[in-house]
DNA sequence: CGGTGTGTTGACAGGTCTCAATCAAGGTGG
DNA sequence: CCACCTTGATTGAGACCTGTCAACACACCG
């Protein structure tokens, strides 16, 4: 049995010093779509879970492919875009993973939430001029660039209706999973938002067509810390309870699911988020 | 000295049973927009506020105020959607306030977010068939009902960029609304979280043109701790602290607030959410 | 007048945070 | 190759905040 994970092989994974600048960044030129048809869609492994990409085939005048700029691969510790930085794209996650966060007046870190591959970063800058969360990658991870300009002209031009259908349904849905972690937060106690938190990781694992039952942890135990609003020691105490009940077992970030049913129990009978 | 509340004469407010159906619903026929001019934006005195008016009245051709079925009032209690309800169109508060909530498996109840005149209602169901969430009135509340259908004919017909856009500007805005939320769950203790709903009540009772020292409470105390993750008890009891240390002073839901800074100062040094 | 919904207050137990020490792993530099 | 440092993770002890349970006060209403 192998094990799952988003990438295989991470490399060197050498931390990149948080005051380089974003690694995603281009020239006013760069902003005009150039369609590489080696990096379309149709090579994407993420094409199964991309939003874009169906529209992209949905649209037969092949202008669709002008829209995504290019791809773009970032390194551990690499930010796709900050706090403040003025909004130029959405990002298609298409492998890896990447957390999306923003620091509090204290300076505090607060997650806002975990991306997998075909997921959409960004939205929230999508009718502002500049974000309001920084994007960090947690592994190698790769993501497909959409400029907001090439958006805009996508939506002029090519079955219009269509794309902006597709943004709203992935507007909502970031609403609606904003509101099932905000359900996550409040919940009672620290072993359930844990049971949920790794429930939600397994589903969407599965989703994705890895093992539900046995993956790896992208993020730092502090980082599913600040998600849940638990402190990292008691992160590392519930997955070491856990561990001691036989329901999974837990060493750095692997992780492998025992008994499913007993975590949906702890839960609060319910395998969603 | 006037109070200042949302509504100065909330109407004798008898509870509705919850399983009435929900008061806004019409018929097909209804969906197809009627302008009517005595209702039209120009008499509304959310005017200033309301995202929508606004591109009504940019809209010269004047076909905009067809995009406004018509306005509703609903009296304290009465929902606007329910959770699995058929989206059907978008709700500008016009005047009174609103909670929106879903229910959790376990049966508790989750407060996404207090509305209040200027606020629209529904984004979360733009994108997807049905509503993931409840809407219910606070007090005797009236809104602007947009359809789905007639605002997709906007977007077909009158300044389509404008519509959209300013779609995506109050979806990216209730997106950042939402994480401001999230951050103030995750706060550390209940005073900083009590603090900061405080303040950011008295801004938005500011910014409507209220007095941001003296307001009334549309929701209850339950209310209160179902968006802030914490026990009604504890609501009541740091209330009341406050109370005792002269910052607010508190009486049901009139709340008269003293000392602005001592509670900027207990929310984090900070008068945002 | 009693019933219900809402809000307050008290006592208490328990869960979680904080502080602190320890350990493992990995990178760096000699 | 090994010592050293940094980062991340674990574990323990203690304090304190907050939830729970319970009783009571108050307003509103039938």
């Amino acid at each position: 049995m192998t094990t799952a994970t988003l990438e295989m092989k991470p490399e060197s994974a050498h931390t990149a010093s948080t005051t380089t600048p974003c690694a995603v960044s281009w020239s006013t030129a760069e902003l005009v779509g150039f369609p590489d048809p080696a990096k379309s869609c149709c090579d994407c492994l993420s094409r199964a879970r991309c939003p874009v990409s169906h529209l992209m085939t949905a649209d037969s005048s092949g202008q669709g492919a002008a829209v995504v700029s290019r791809s773009h691969t970032l390194t551990h510790g690499e930010h796709l875009f900050r706090e403040s930085d003025k909004a130029e794209a959405l990002y298609v996650v298409k492998s890896g993973s990447a957390k999306v966060y923003f620091t509090s007046e204290d300076g505090s870190e607060q997650v806002v939430a975990f991306y997998m591959p075909g997921d959409v970063l960004g939205l929230d800058a999508l009718g502002v001029e500049q974000h309001s969360s920084s994007a960090l990658a947690l592994e190698s991870t790769s993501v497909c660039v959409i400029p907001m300009a090439g958006l805009e002209k996508a939506c002029e031009k090519i079955s219009a209706s269509g794309w902006h259908h597709c943004l709203y349904q992935l507007l909502s849905r970031e609403l609606i999973r904003g509101h099932q972690t905000m359900e996550l937060i409040t919940k009672k106690d620290a072993e359930t938002k844990m049971a949920s938190f790794l429930l939600n990781l397994s589903g969407q694992f599965k989703e994705r067509g890895y093992s539900a039952s046995r993956f790896n942890l992208s993020m730092k135990r502090s980082e599913i810390g600040s998600h849940l609003g638990l402190a990292v020691e008691t992160v590392s105490r519930i997955l070491t309870r856990f561990q001691e009940d036989g329901l999974i077992h837990v060493e750095r970030r692997q992780v492998q699911i025992f008994d499913h049913s007993a975590l949906e129990a702890l839960a609060g009978c319910g395998v969603e988020y």
